[in-house]
DNA sequence: GTCTATACACTGATAGAC
DNA sequence: GTCTATCAGTGTATAGAC
C-alpha cells in the first residue's frame, strides 16, 4: 500500500463520505467527483476496489476515536476533583466533547445497514474493532465509578457496557436535532451534551423534594 | 391506490426488509424475492416504484407507532400513582415497551442515508411524520414532568425534545447490544431498558452518601 | 396477479494510453 | 497519477402475454 499525500486526500474524502451517507449509499464516482478525478483513477490508490476503502477508512476513524477517547478521558480524570460525581462528569464530558468534534460515526447505521453489505470476515474485524476502540473506553469510567461504591444501589449494577452504549447513542442522535430545541441554557451542542450528562449523574426528580 | 390482502403482503415483507437494512440496501429484487414472486411482478401492487413503496411503508410504521406510543402512554398515567417519578417511569417504561414491541425504527440511519437518497418533498413529508409521530409523544413525558415543579432544577431547563431524542436513540440502540452484556438483574430487553429509565430519573450516584 | 422479455441507467472493476 | 474506453453485473422500470 503506497503512503503518499494523494492517497490521504482520498481516505479522508472516502471517510467524510461514507460517514456521512453510509457503504451502499456512496458511490466510487460520488469521491471521484468530491476529489476532482476520475472514477477509475481511484483504483491507483485503492486497488482493491471499494469495500477495502470503505474497511480501511473506517478503520482508521474507529482507531482514530479509540486514541482519541482514551487521551481526553485520562486528561479529564487527572483534573478533575476525587467526588464520584465530579470525576464520571468531567470524564463523560470530555469523551462527550471528543466524539463531536469528530465526523459523525453513525455506528448504528453501520450494523444494520453497512456490515450486512460487506464479506463477513470484514464486517466481523470492523465490529471488533468498533467494540474495543468505543465501547472499552467509554465503558471503563462507568465501570471505574460502579467500583467507587458510592452509585445508587440499582444504579451500581447496571452493565458498564449498556451505559456506555447510551452514552454514544445519545451523543450521536444530539446531531440529528433541530436547533428549534436549543433552549436558554443549552445552545451548543457541548452545553446540551453537559446537560444530558448530567442527568445520567444526578438524574431528573428532586429526591429531597418528592 | 387497491387495497388487497396480496397488497398487504407487499407492505409488509418491504417495510420489515426496508427497516432492517434501510433504503439502498435494500432491492426490489430482494422484496419480491421474500414474497416468491419475480421483481417486475411489483409494479403491479406499487406503480409507482420503489421510493414511492418506501414513502409508503415508512408513513404506515411512523402512524402506527403515534398511535401505539399515545396508547401506552395515557394507559400508563392512568393506573400509575400520582408521584412524578412514579408517573415518568410507569409512561416512559410503556413507551420502551411499545418500540421494542416494534421492528426497529434506525431513526438516524434514516436520517443520515435514506432521506439523502429521496426526492426532497418525499424526504420532508417523512421527517415531519416522524416528528409528530415519535417526538411530540415522548417529548410530552418530559414536558409534563418538568411542569409539575418537581424536577432538579437543572434538569427542569432541559428541552423535552432533547430527552425524547435521547430516550429514542437509547432504545434503539439496546437493540445492537450483545447478549453477554445482560447482566443479573437485566436479562432481557424490557429489563435492561427499565434500569436505564431508572438512571435517567434517579440519576446514578447516590446523592445521600456523596 | 404473476410471468417473460427487455430497455436503460448506473456501478464496480480492468486494460492500456499518456 | 490521471485519463479514456470498455465490460460485466445489477438495479429500476415498462410492455405485453397468460
Amino acid at each position: 500500500m503506497i503512503e503518499t499525500e494523494a492517497r490521504e486526500r482520498v481516505l479522508n474524502v472516502a471517510e467524510r463520505l461514507f460517514s456521512e451517507r453510509g457503504y451502499a449509499a456512496v458511490t466510487l464516482r460520488d469521491i471521484a467527483d468530491a476529489l476532482g478525478i476520475k472514477q477509475a483513477s481511484l483504483y491507483y490508490h485503492v486497488p482493491q476496489g471499494k469495500q477495502a476503502l470503505f474497511a480501511e477508512v473506517t478503520e482508521r476513524g474507529l482507531h482514530r476515536h479509540q486514541h482519541g477517547l482514551e487521551q481526553s478521558i485520562s486528561a479529564a480524570a487527572a483534573t478533575a476533583g476525587s467526588a464520584i460525581g465530579e470525576q464520571m462528569r468531567a470524564q463523560l464530558n470530555a469523551a462527550a466533547h471528543w466524539l463531536l468534534s469528530q465526523p459523525p460515526l453513525n455506528l448504528s447505521r453501520m450494523t444494520t445497514s453497512d456490515m450486512p453489505e460487506l464479506d463477513q470476515e470484514v464486517a466481523r474485524q470492523l465490529e471488533q474493532t468498533a467494540y474495543q476502540s468505543l465501547m472499552i473506553p467509554l465503558a471503563n469510567i462507568f465501570r471505574q465509578a460502579a467500583h467507587s461504591g458510592k452509585l445508587r444501589r440499582d444504579a451500581a449494577g447496571v452493565a458498564p457496557e449498556l451505559m456506555a452504549g447510551t452514552l454514544l447513542a445519545s451523543v450521536e442522535s444530539l446531531r440529528h436535532l433541530r436547533e428549534e430545541y436549543f433552549t436558554r441554557g443549552a445552545s451548543t451542542r457541548e452545553s446540551q451534551v453537559a446537560q444530558l450528562i448530567d442527568v445520567f449523574i444526578y438524574g431528573l426528580v428532586d429526591q429531597h423534594q418528592e
